[in-house]
DNA sequence: AGCACGCCGACT
DNA sequence: GTCGGCGTGCTC
């Protein structure tokens, strides 16, 4: 027999079906491998087996040994394999390492088993005092522990901690005792409690959401309900009634701040049937979870996008709650779109495909609009509470005015009043560190980060300059290295700045910062989060972080520092961006029984979007929004595809650009219909990592699915050692 | 990705 | 005269 094996190399020249001849092992497809490779021994993954070989004999060699005693990789997930390496060109050996915990890969996380002692049947009911010596206590404790209290067995780290350990050793070594390795899954979050289930009564609006897609197979749903509407209870329904069928769910939420709370109300009401799968879990605990899943002891899996290619069976139905968030993108190789993969084991499986958010992506909208979807509406709040109310501040009345600070006039007194009140603040503003840059007065010197073309943060807690791409550290500058003046002028200020600022205003109130300096450590996150709420703090400040996450209700002020920072970026989603996250940040106000207020900042109060935002009006917003895109040709109404190429050698780089450019030019004669644009440039930020970037970006109507596999090719076939280039489609971002 | 084979510059 | 630079080719 012969297996087909990928092996575990991450490189395109070694993606293909390599045979090695099974030996006495009796190989399956979808385990693993270690087999002989040139001189080296790797790991591989069986995608195959057969009788007979095309290899010639004297080449092939044979497996040294077999990884896995049943298959890891599923029937299911094989087919998809198929597809992502045709629709999302990608190598396969990365589509199968997306399918398996990172750590069971080099054998780096094993099965953990635990030492238990158990009293030997054969002398469970005889005297103990036949075989333990009267003045023996600490053997007669154990004996009689083991006897009464844990006639099952009892973890030796358990029992010693309560009796001798010499004691035990000794009943061991005589037989009396017997110890043995029994397996033991490692249980991520152990200590969150359910909470009571209340019966909780649906809204007619939910209960005949529930209904439809319970009464579906195979359909896709967009949920749109504002926040607080009760999407998540309408998940929750539809999951149980998959479960009812017999079926299996996918459950997958943006980031793992909010998963506590999800995985809360899940725990309540889906008990030990949940597994969870998101990035923070430890190594062990992911392997755990992930195996419940593939033996089907879990039957519901709730996790980030990873959790996607979870190894269910029988899905049943699959929910992304936050559908429009970035994070559902993989943004690094490989390179997917969790909507695109839940679609298709949606599809396989049958099962229902339910896509929730308060403020959905133009595409998702526009896809319900048309039909491809089917589109569901919660409209009120399940408290009947009215949206916070929003103020817009225009700034650029507060700089004529004099006051040149970050906080409105307005903000402050709103602040003064909700601090008083002995309520709780929080401020959004999407950039950190202290100042975005540092600039000689004198001489215009700005600090740039020697390996990539962008100015350097001044971070004070650190007193350190950051370059926010590379993360590499510059010590301060008290003088401009270039000229020696004293006088340097700081840029845009950051949380950290923001925070110093309110600590010199209220020097007795407690505040808060999250960004990812304050979380770079495990469960920095949760603690920050769960300080604010115990009302540790009354202001916290943060980036898009405190956007999303737990609901406190003593919150009744939103400070929206600096609302057009994300309108500004160079980007066909950019107001869509600033709509959903102001919307987003604004939804935090005034969630329990007290009115929230929100204040925006901006320095374009007239700009359209932000009057759509304060009337909670996403249609109105859809509309203007979606007529832009047919008119100016941007998705849905078209594919941007986006060449990157990067490069230490500018020079290698550019003739690459040139090559594949050129070879997009050859395929734009030939169908010139299916172009709108096409041109080659430098990427706006023209060097991260002392490499070099330049891009070709092409927009397609919309039908050019062929076109796109030709200029996948296109990239293939100008690829150089040394110099990277990738295609993307539809990207999120365009730096 | 590794690793070896293979052909041209500065050194114990 | 060698040591060693990294260009090209192969891995069942």
């Amino acid at each position: 027999m012969f297996a087909e094996v990928i092996v575990d190399i991450a490189a395109s020249e070694v993606d293909k079906i390599f045979d090695y001849d099974c030996g006495n092992f009796e190989i399956v497809r979808g385990v693993r491998v270690t087999v002989p490779f040139g001189r080296t021994t790797v790991e591989g993954f069986v995608i195959g087996i057969k009788d007979s070989s095309e290899v010639p004999a004297d080449k092939i060699k044979s497996i040294i040994e077999m990884l896995d005693k049943t298959p890891i990789i599923t029937d299911e997930m094989f087919e998809l394999l198929d597809y992502m390496t045709a629709k999302m060109h990608l190598i396969k050996v990365d589509v199968l390492r997306l399918f398996i915990p990172a750590a069971m890969r080099g054998g780096r996380v094993r099965e953990l088993t635990r030492q238990v002692a158990v009293l030997s049947e054969e002398y469970r009911d005889r005297d103990p005092n036949e075989f333990i010596k009267r003045t023996s206590l600490a053997q007669h404790e154990v004996f009689e522990y083991l006897l009464t209290e844990k006639p099952e067995g009892e973890l030796v780290s358990e029992l010693t901690k309560i009796l001798s350990a010499s004691a035990l050793k000794n009943l061991a070594t005589r037989g009396i005792v017997r110890i043995y390795n029994a397996p033991q899954m490692r249980l991520p979050y152990s200590d969150i409690k359910p909470v009571a289930d209340k019966d909780v009564i649906l809204t007619d609006e939910q209960k005949s959401a529930v209904e439809k897609i319970c009464s579906s197979v195979g359909k896709i749903f967009l949920l749109h309900g504002v926040t607080g509407s009760g999407k998540t209870e309408v998940y929750m329904r539809c999951i149980r009634n998959a479960l009812d069928r017999g079926q299996t769910a996918i459950m997958l939420v943006p980031e793992i701040s909010l998963t506590p709370q999800v995985l809360r109300n899940f725990r309540a009401r889906f008990g030990d049937n949940v597994a969870i799968l998101h990035s923070a879990l430890g190594q062990g605990e992911k392997f755990d979870e992930w195996r419940k899943c593939l033996s089907g002891e879990a039957k519901v899996v709730l996790g980030a996008r990873s959790a996607v290619f979870a190894p269910m069976k029988n899905v049943g139905v699959i929910v992304i709650d936050e559908e429009h968030d970035s994070s559902f993108i993989s943004e690094r190789t490989p390179r997917y779109s969790t909507e695109q993969v839940a679609e298709w084991r949606a599809k396989f499986n049958g099962a229902n495909l339910i896509l929730g958010s308060a403020t959905p992506s133009i595409e998702t909208y526009y896809a319900a609009k048309t039909g491809k979807f089917e589109l569901l509406e919660l409209t009120g709040r399940v408290n009947k509470r009215p949206l916070p109310e929003m103020e817009i501040v225009n700034m650029c009345r507060e700089v004529a005015l004099g006051n040149h600070t970050i906080f409105s006039a307005l903000l402050m007194n709103e602040l003064d009043k909700c601090i008083k009140g002995g309520n709780q603040a929080m401020l959004f503003l999407n950039r950190r560190g202290y100042a975005s840059f540092v600039m000689c007065r004198a001489c215009g010197y700005v600090a740039k980060c020697e390996r990539c073309d962008v100015s350097l943060v001044y971070h004070r807690e650190e007193n350190r300059l950051k370059c926010h791409y590379c993360g590499n550290m510059y010590s301060a500058l008290d003088l401009c290295p270039q000229c020696g003046s004293p006088f340097m002028k700081e840029g845009y200020i950051g949380t950290e700045k923001v925070v110093s600022q309110l600590k010199a205003l209220y020097p007795n109130v407690g505040i808060l910062r999250m960004d990812n300096d304050s979380t770079r450590t495990k469960g920095a996150h949760a603690q920050i989060l769960g300080d604010f709420g115990e009302k540790k703090a009354q202001i916290l400040v943060g980036t898009q972080m405190i956007a999303k996450g737990h609901d406190f209700p003593d919150v009744t002020l939103v400070g929206i520092l600096d609302a057009d920072m994300s309108l500004h970026m160079a980007d066909y989603r950019s107001v869509e961006r600033t709509f959903q996250l102001t919307t987003q940040v604004a939804g935090r106000a005034g969630r329990a029984d007290r009115n929230g207020k929100v204040i925006l900042q901006t320095f374009a109060p007239n700009h359209y979007v932000y009057n759509f935002v304060r009337n909670g009006d996403y249609k109105g917003f859809y509309e203007k929004e979606i007529n832009l895109r047919e008119v100016t040709k941007y998705p849905p109404f078209s594919t941007i595809v986006r060449v990157l190429v990067c490069g230490t050698d500018e020079a290698k780089a550019a003739a690459v650009l040139k090559n594949t450019y050129e070879k997009i030019s050859a395929i734009k004669d030939k169908y010139p219909n299916n172009f709108i644009y096409l041109a080659y440039m430098r990427a706006p930020l023209r060097k991260i990592m002392d490499e070099f970037r330049m891009q070709i970006l092409i927009r397609l109507t919309s039908d050019s699915d062929a076109i796109v596999n030709k200029i996948f090719d296109a990239v293939d076939e100008c690829g150089v050692p040394k110099v990277t280039s990738y295609a993307e489609i539809n990207p999120i971002k365009l730096s």
